[in-house]
RNA sequence: GGGCGCGUAGCUCAGUGGGAGAGCGCUCGCCUCACACGCGAGAGGUCGCUGGUUCGAGCCCAGCCGCGCCCACCA
């Protein structure tokens, strides 16, 4: 308690790393499997990657499920944060090759088994970095149980879906067109792709017919790609081409002899209409060629050059250096009709951001319709709700056109596909090696996402039947962020339903993004990104989860430092509200409702509003309102008035029995989004044992509700509000106590008469007269003001009442509203007037 | 091209049919025996624009203007 006396500020930096050895010292964290999942509480943390750090998105995320987390262990429920990390496969293999480079040697020169053991040991160097970092925002997850999706009992519940699904027909491979990432070396998803606007040069090409009789004109931004052409398409409906279907065209430099077809994709309004079909290196034309049953040729390489099969002049050059020779020998052919810049969308990697090269390649594909259709299911029925409501329209249109996934990737480090081809063709799938010899294994990894789709069960141990499987799957709330809802929530959804059987989570809270305070994207190459754990270290691990709680909304954000300091504020004045109590209590007295005056009565009854909407802001996912409410309920109730209104009295039992009580619950309150202090705090309430994280918290108790008490002190803070107010314009010395009758308050005067510094025995010539909602108060202090510049006042709020009143008045003569409005309004609409009427007469 | 969302006080945002709110910033006054990361009191908004529905619109509808995001295969 003497440390208590001495410090008047709340230090963070001092505080959090004590409260938090405690915190993970305690065990209070892991729970032992037991019950069912509808009894317990379970969230699993979208696994950050090995390589990752912190970042603000994170540390919105940690706030939310921590608080959802402290939340419901506090309601006494058995609570599992599962924890782990992803083995993220470009992003750590790109780390680790880049180490390589720096050492002069490369992942090819050490070849594939020590390039993965090196992977391994930055891992183990650098992959409990992020851990570390959730630890600080005081995030308890069970770090005693933590996952990796690399790990060996991982590893075999990923083969196993891969087998299971492989058996069933959904995973297959096949020659098809994928999005090539030149920079990666490795195919990727259509969701790894993002477009971006270019300007290309559209070049038109004639291409001769082959009887001499003309030629058609196509326009192309790949010029290169034309020397794997194998067809021209114009719009069936297309007059102007009629005569031309069915003929052949001769394809310049190469020679190849190209059918005029007819498909109805063609846009007989764009460029020439007629579109040079390349199915091997355009989706479109990919498509187009499929359906017309067209030879597939590829000029351009896995990586980025072109191959033979492009020609002796083109051969090893670069896509782009070929299309200037291929230009270049077009015009010298005078193949070139025209030239122009055109501005379009062109798919760029999401993780190399290296323009896609779509290549046809033989790849491991997984059908999605049969899996699809459950998932779209469970969303449609709400057995799986996502929040905001918005976001399960986008979910489920999604799902509605799903298209296969291509889940092979050309990497080293990720889970290997399980297959194996034998010396005469044979194909062997299964979680262990084939037995025998001259079988060679599948060299790709799968996407990781695959892994990460079934993170929600094999984390618990799935496919083994498990105690904490059977304790917390399904979990309850997946807290993610927009961008990774089809890329991770959809496919974990898929794979729940498919494997253990069930939806992996009841609810999806889908968390603003947070920009830049300037509205830009919050990104360390534009320097606009903020570091949280700078954040903690200015303001306290409290204040930053407050600010982004505060911040958080059904939409992005800017980050706001301002909230930031609020909670920050928070943390302060409840460490100041809390010293201040504990250090007036009698300390031999147990916390206890024990209300001896109005006030009592109303802060217990308002504590009880407090602790209400609060459970209703958590079950609705607004943590902005939980959080502000919070604040509100801390300042302007709490430390405003309650506190307040106690100064001078005598601290009795009861009195310091109900402080307590007070003090006690709104720790209970307020720990789940503010831990640290509020845990601090608690060690200092006499009579509370263990940490405030394992205590229960109990929800709003309508015995203590006293409508009574809250109308009764409300109209006391409108006095001493008023009162104020009127001090303060009439130049009162703030310490002045006025003589002065308080009307309307019965019993509750005296109370009023301390805050507004006012002596209800005194007397005097009347001063003026200020009114409030429910009563009046006639100051007596003679002439204290300038009379005239009184009796202006007077006139002005005289003036200001008429007009309310003539306001009222002609609402309620408006025959519409009595009639139509509801009645209650109309009411109150009558009782205002009549209130109105009797502050006019008073004044 | 389709879809979603946003435009409210100087800034960041609450507010979805009955008299415009918060935090920060600003002004004024206070070191009032918890807190100057504090206390008290203020100033400051034709709620993007135009119509409509309604007794009543920041809130519902339509159109327009401005901004953002997502999806999509026009060479």
């Amino acid at each position: 308690m003497s440390t208590l006396q001495e410090r008047t500020r709340f230090e963070p930096a001092e505080v959090e790393p004590r409260i938090a050895e405690r915190w993970f010292a305690s065990g209070l964290h892991h729970p032992e499997p037991g019950g069912t999942p509808a009894e317990n509480y379970s969230i699993a943390v979208p696994p950050p990657n090995v390589t990752g750090v912190l970042h603000m998105g994170h540390a919105l995320n940690g706030s939310v499920q921590d608080t959802l987390i402290r939340y419901h262990r506090m309601k006494g429920v058995r609570t599992k944060w599962i924890l782990g990390t992803d083995h993220a496969g470009i992003a750590t293999q790109k780390q680790v090759e880049r180490a390589l480079i720096a050492e002069g040697t490369s992942r090819e020169e050490i070849g594939r088994e020590a390039f993965i053991q090196r992977v391994w040991e930055w891992r183990e160097e650098y992959g409990g970095t992020i851990i570390e970092q959730y630890k600080r925002l005081g995030a308890t997850c069970d770090y005693d149980d933590e996952r990796f999706t690399l790990d060996d009992d991982y590893v075999r519940a990923v083969l196993k879906v891969f087998v299971d699904l492989y058996d069933q027909g959904l995973i297959y491979r096949d020659h098809y067109m994928v999005n090539w990432d030149p920079g990666s070396r490795s195919a990727i998803s259509d969701l790894e792709v993002e477009d971006r606007e270019v300007t290309d040069t559209l070049v038109h090409i004639a291409y001769p017919l082959e009887d001499g009789s003309g030629e058609v004109v196509v326009a192309t931004v790949r010029p290169e790609t034309m020397l794997a052409d194998t067809a021209v398409a114009v719009h069936p409906d297309d007059e102007r081409y009629r005569h031309l279907v069915g003929k052949t065209a001769v394809l310049p430099l190469v020679g190849r002899h190209l059918p005029i077809i007819t498909d109805d994709y063609v846009k007989p309004e764009f460029g020439t209409g007629c579109l040079k079909i390349t199915p091997g290196h355009d989706p479109n034309d990919f498509d187009i060629g499929r359906r017309h049953d067209l030879d597939e040729v590829s000029v351009i390489g896995e990586d980025g050059r072109m191959t033979s099969e492009a020609g002796p002049d083109y051969a090893g050059f670069t896509a782009l250096e070929a299309r200037e020779k291929v230009v270049a020998a077009l015009e010298a052919e005078g193949r070139i009709r025209h030239q122009e810049p055109y501005t379009h969308e062109v798919p760029y990697s999401h993780r190399s951001g290296e323009r896609i090269e779509p290549l046809i390649s033989l790849q491991w594909f997984m059908a999605m319709d049969e899996l699809a259709g459950p998932a779209i299911e469970a969303v449609r029925s709400g057995r799986v709700t996502i929040h905001p409501e918005s976001q399960s329209r986008r979910y489920i249109e999604w799902l509605e056109n799903i298209r296969p996934w291509c889940i092979s990737r050309q990497l080293w480090w990720g889970h290997q596909i399980p297959v194996w081809y034998g010396d005469e063709e044979q194909t062997y799938v299964g979680i262990d090696p084939p037995q025998g010899a001259g079988w060679e294994r599948d060299p790709d990894v799968l996407d990781t996402w695959f892994s990460s789709a079934l993170w929600p069960f094999a984390t618990l141990g799935w496919p083994k039947a498990t105690p904490e499987l059977r304790a917390f799957y399904p979990t309850d709330v997946l807290v993610t962020a927009r961008d990774i809802l089809f890329l991770w929530v959809a496919r974990m959804v898929m794979m729940g339903l498919r494997f253990p059987g069930d939806i992996p989570f009841t609810d999806v809270y889908i968390t603003s993004v947070i920009q830049a305070p300037d509205g830009r994207r919050m990104s360390k190459s534009l320097g606009t990104g903020i570091d949280p754990l700078d954040e903690i270290e200015a303001h306290g691990a409290d204040g930053v989860r407050f600010g982004l709680l505060a911040m958080s909304s059904s939409q992005d954000v800017r980050y706001s430092a301002e909230k930031v300091r609020q909670g920050q504020a928070l943390a302060n004045k409840l460490f100041n509200a809390a010293r201040y109590v504990l250090l007036n209590v009698s300390a031999a007295t147990d916390p206890a409702p024990r209300p001896a005056t109005v006030h009592d009565r109303w802060i217990l009854s308002r504590l009880q509003e407090a602790k209400a909407q609060f459970d209703a802001n958590i079950a609705t996912f607004d943590f902005a309102k939980a959080a502000l409410g919070l604040y509100d309920f801390v300042y302007g109730e709490l430390c405003d008035w309650y506190l307040e209104f106690n100064k001078g009295r005598e601290y009795d039992d009861d009195l310091s029995a109900t402080m307590l009580y007070v003090l006690r619950e709104t720790l209970l309150l307020a720990h789940p989004i503010i831990p640290f202090v509020t845990e601090e705090l608690w060690s200092h309430v006499p009579g509370a044992e263990d940490l405030l994280a394992g205590q229960r918290a109990t929800g709003a108790d309508d015995a203590l509700r006293d409508p009574d008490a809250e109308a009764r002190v409300g109209a006391v803070i409108a006095a001493v509000t008023a009162v104020r107010s009127w001090r303060e314009e009439a130049g009162v010395k703030p310490g002045a106590v006025l003589a002065a009758r308080l009307d309307g308050l019965d019993g509750d005067a005296e109370l009023a008469a301390r805050m507004a510094r006012l002596d209800l025995g005194g007397d005097g010539d009347l001063t003026a007269v200020v009114t409030f909602s429910g009563g009046a108060a006639e100051i007596r202090a003679g002439t204290l003001v300038d009379p005239a510049e009184e009796q202006r006042k007077r006139d002005a709020e005289r003036e200001r009442l008429r007009n309310e009143i003539a306001r009222a008045e002609s609402k309620l003569a408006n025959e519409g509203f009595v009639a139509k409005a509801p009645e209650h309004l109309v009411a109150a609409e009558r009782e205002k007037l009549e209130r109105l009427r009797r502050e006019l007469e008073q004044q």
